[in-house]
DNA sequence: TCCATTTAGATTGCACACAATTGAATTGCG
DNA sequence: CGCAATTCAATTGTGTGCAATCTAAATGGA
């Protein structure tokens, strides 16, 4: 054999900081640290900003479709949404077409937040350091991936 | 006014998918997925693998020192080395010098599992389906990444 | 139509993640 | 030396995340 197999103890691909895995999930850590105080600020968790940025783009959805677009199942988003609406930020309402479905729908303060929330994306750039172009090369990397990983584990 | 104050409607910037932040988040949630077959087969979570990547790379380490390696607090460590302890994987052992640390040491058991976790990394490697070179520059960015926004944070 | 299957959301249980506080041990400064 | 300040880990409380299970409601094929 040319080269031995190598030790375990030295195997360079099980070192920490040359692992994708922990540099995403330190990221992650890090940006939701990162946005705690700007939304602290409204009353806001980073999941449930989470879910106002999908009721803004479009309000009335059911659980499952918020689901969909935020990757949370039910065990994650009900009671995430029952605090949310314990906040005043949104109805549940059931659905009289299907009685399974519980559709969302932001009250006047949930939609008041947005104008707050406006200027959240541009201080959380500047955090990042990052040009325009660099932040959105990168965004569209992470999107590949997870769409990658998404497949490769269903 | 050349251009009016875009409605915050239609700001862009407030779109899901162009933020970084959730594209980040997205890939973290779908990484641990991932790996949630691939570690359940050696009855470890995700959090407690990167503990003995720690360990495994120098071992007998002060919960502290863990956590400035894996950015977690005591808070989240102290339960889940309890647990790892309960499992058979560490010791906890109380510090005769400074009593107030406490070293986290591999068992037998624990250290014999890098034999068997040596495979996981190639394995991800592929789920990702990134070249060797496209891995290594995604990981050394997402850790700038991280840096700049522990250092705005802090 | 009838009933098995599927779907939607809620619930339960477990494991993080972190802010805030506590208490014990150590350090450092006057 | 003495004592205030700091450090370390543990604890408490809140909020995710997700697997597994449950119930009700809707669907679809014989």
């Amino acid at each position: 054999m040319p080269t031995p197999t190598p030790s375990q103890a030295t195997n360079p691909a099980l070192k920490l900081d040359n692992q994708l895995c922990f540099a995403v999930y330190a990221a992650s850590l890090a940006m939701t640290k990162a946005y705690k105080p700007l939304l602290g600020a409204l009353g806001l968790t980073y999941p449930q900003y989470l879910v106002l940025l999908v009721l803004w783009e479009q309000d009335n959805r059911p659980v499952t479709e918020l689901g969909e677009r935020l990757f949370l199942d039910s065990g994650t988003l009900t009671p995430l949404l029952k605090r949310m609406e314990a906040a005043g930020l949104v109805q549940r309402q059931r659905s009289t077409q299907d009685e399974r479905k519980v559709h969302i729908v932001l009250t006047p303060a949930g939609l008041a937040l947005r104008d707050q929330a406006a200027c959240i994306p541009l201080r959380m750039a500047d955090m990042t350091a990052c040009g325009t172009a660099e932040l959105s090369r990168l965004t569209t990397e992470l999107h590949t991936l997870r769409q990658r990983l998404n497949a490769a584990t269903a």
